[in-house]
DNA sequence: CGATGGTTTGAGATATATCAAACCTCGTGG
DNA sequence: CCACGAGGTTTGATATATCTCAAACCATCG
């Protein structure tokens, strides 16, 4: 009985390229660790030592100017892998969000059972491929959406992406109603805007009807086509 | 005798990883293809039919919003792997913006053929996860960069993805002087400014003696070092 | 209850966008 | 060979979205 049988991301995250055998030879060179909200798993440009699977919770991923502007690059969540397998430094910091749980390899160690197993790499180049799409994506909002627009869009990503994948399959219909795993100052660092600005765009949002903010964290949609409109 | 044999990016593209047998497969189920300038290969939402390999020439990546507002999601040099193997629609359009060529799968038979290559797949990870790692350094700049660090942090990029890479090693120093295979506009497209302000970037570098125009497409680099400091 | 950290609201400053005109460059045809 | 026109580029004047700075506000926790 290995730690992998209880694993709740077991189906889905890449681990599920392997057979038993070969799951119980992964296991053994796995390490369960949990982080706590604002604990980092790896730093910007560090050497790249660790890579991971996030079996619970949200984590961010994010780099920064010299002078402190921060931006966050990309948002993890479970059964999506972390890290820079085959490579030597990781470009940007991760950052746990929430209690978070995560199954970290040393990067040896998961490189070379990679190579030698290539239904994993295949899965993880399918989840990498996914991830570049999801990242090209947000460039076109970083690039040329206005604030209302990029607070819009935003809303309707979490609401798809914090949907509890339970194991059997919930057919992922988004989210009227969902806590935010970030502050107002991570929203703007991953809208590139700034805390005040997000602030009024989330206060107009409401005030027009497209949404409700019951308390700091929470957010609910109340018109979801026209916040579709609103993210252009 | 196959067009694999002299492919001058035999060595550097994803084929480099097959011996050659399965080179010549791989060849049986290729085509190759001459772009124009401002001729496309894919558009965006297409559905994926083909992927290709770059042999020659710089081809950019885009995506628009409907009101026809446009974004360069990335661009692609000599040896760089286009398309979305794995997965079913593009999301980003493929138009060359010099002469091109390059050489076509079409997605049914890439897929199958990577499938039983796994060293072949390994390749495309590591280049994926490489383009992953530099769209993602491009967010810093889209989300947080000033117009003046936009260009320069541009420039820069250009004198090093530029350089002629030789069959030899030429060891990749990045280039003192080269021509832009964009227009201003694209520029524009690339960095999520206007053409007006690019231009205006343009021109004041010049006037503050970082570099010179000596025409509207040509840039030389004068002095690296301040460029290096206005890219923030 | 008061302190603390995060959030919202307000007033003003500023970088970039927008609109418009002048300016090159280069190819075409008289 | 030169005049012309077209497309792209630069420059200028103004508008505006977002940022900046500052204060008020609000939940939470000792």
């Amino acid at each position: 009985m290995t730690a992998c049988d209880t694993c709740v991301v077991r189906n889905r995250a890449i681990c599920s390229a392997l057979d038993a055998g070969e799951l119980a030879a992964l296991n053994s060179i796995s390490r369960r660790r949990s982080l706590s909200p604002g604990e980092s798993l790896m730093w910007e440009g560090e050497d790249s030592i660790l890579v991971a699977n996030v079996i619970d919770g949200v984590l961010k991923l994010s780099t920064g100017t010299e002078d402190g502007r921060e931006q966050i690059v990309g948002v993890v969540y479970p059964s999506d892998f972390i890290g820079r397998p085959f490579g030597s430094t990781t470009g940007h910091g991760v950052t746990a969000l929430t209690e978070a749980h995560v199954c970290v390899f040393t990067r040896r160690d998961f490189d070379a059972f990679a190579r030698e197993h290539p239904a994993l790499e295949h899965k993880l180049l399918q989840r990498t491929l996914g991830e570049l799409d999801r990242t090209r994506r947000w460039m076109l909002l970083l690039g040329r959406k206005s604030a209302g627009e990029r607070v819009a869009s935003f809303l309707l990503e979490m609401s798809e992406r914090l949907v509890e994948q339970g194991c059997q399959g919930t057919h992922d219909h988004p989210l009227a109603r969902f806590t935010l795993p970030f502050s107002r100052q991570q929203v703007a660092d991953v809208l590139g805007l700034t805390i005040e600005t997000v602030s009024r765009q989330f206060t107009r949002l409401k005030s027009e009807g497209l949404i409700d903010l019951p308390s700091r964290r929470e957010v609910a949609i109340v018109d979801r086509e026209g916040l579709v409109i609103e993210a252009g």
